[in-house]
DNA sequence: TGGGGGTGTAAGCGTGTGCTTACTTTGCCC
DNA sequence: GGGCAAAGTAAGCACACGCTTACACCCCCA
């Protein structure tokens, strides 16, 4: 599927990576629960042994897929404008920024034990104290809770429960709206819309 | 399970209501995909084929566990009041509380398309024009929209991202953070802590 | 040139699941 | 008491799933 032309067979690497980027799609689209390992082995048109040679299980695939493109966002992003370029990244109407926001594999993911422990401690956490270095607020923390429940709830409403939602809105509006409020909560966050899409 | 006494076996009526009992309590526990029927029926004290014969399917039951309880909060609290009283609520340190409170089904049944639309069209969508009415903005649906994702946020984190979310603090500090901040976003809430518990 | 390890494949094992079927038991009504 | 529909039960069907196994192939290096 990602690999079409004919020569250059038997490659690890390219089958590997091949597997990631198809695990990665499936996930985000129908969670980890309505993800088989033969959906993915197909989109990835490898054999689904390969999966488990590679990668040990379902699990370990998911994690690896999860995290490893993992905390780019919040690595080059100063933390100021951390808040409004998450919501751009979310409210964006480019179908592939979506497929490769890793949050919506979390939010399609809540019911399975194991999945929730991988977002919660690989990625909740790095965002949950970076939002709360944005306050002196002595309860900086229950802000910063506050704040990352915020924007995992707008992209629950926008993937989960409702295609449509913020759909023929600008996005640029919405987040004026939730910077505003959140402004509220953590003082130092940048108000202005954020450069760049 | 419900019903122990002896006297009065084959009550249909009686093995219904312990089917729905059982069905909520693994519902918002585990989430639909994650709840078995032998679950249920077992927690029900009742052979698993009633379970098909009274309600047809686990869809089916699911959408009924979830609806027939359905809009008491919704019918018997002013709007103004709403979002207070539905953070209390969610932020109540009671299991019972917790137990029957469906939006943590909806919030642990994500991945599943059918499950996501009972809430979508049967809950979501009341609560969106409630929320909707408490401003007189042109704008007020997408405040509304955006009301509605942080309640439900919140009750992600809470539930399943981390138990201990908002364990430590006081319900009343969190609840008067969003109170304040949600004003911004619709005039008519009532900042006041809610009454009651 | 000929092993041997890395790569790919087909087939299937074991299990859990939603749901069905064929049957037994209970209690009510004439 | 006898008949009968409603209520309850045990067993299992059919299938999808994660994962394993046994085998075929191909390239590289001694």
């Amino acid at each position: 599927m990602v690999d079409d032309e004919v020569g250059r067979r038997r490659d690890a690497a390219a089958t590997k990576a091949s597997l990631l980027s198809a695990a990665r799609e499936l996930f985000n689209e129908r969670g980890f629960d309505h993800t088989t390992v033969r959906d993915i082995a197909g989109l990835a048109g490898v054999n689904q042994a390969l999966l488990f040679r590679y990668f040990g299980s379902k699990e370990a695939l998911f994690r690896v897929a999860m995290t490893s493109q993992g905390h780019q966002l919040l690595a080059e992003t100063p933390p100021e404008q951390l808040v409004g370029r998450m919501l751009t990244r979310m409210l964006s109407p480019d179908a592939a920024s979506v497929k490769d926001n890793p949050i919506y594999a979390l939010l399609r993911s809540t019911g399975n034990e194991h999945t929730a422990a991988v977002f919660r401690d690989d990625l909740g956490e790095p965002y949950r104290r970076a939002l709360a270095a944005l306050t002196d607020a002595d309860d900086a923390r229950v802000r910063a809770d506050l704040v990352l429940a915020w924007l995992l709830g707008i992209g629950l409403l926008r993937s989960v429960l409702d295609e449509d939602h913020f759909a023929g809105v600008d996005p640029a509006q919405v987040t004026a709206h939730v910077l505003r409020a959140v402004a509220t909560l953590l003082e130092r966050v940048d108000q202005r819309p954020p450069p760049d899409a």
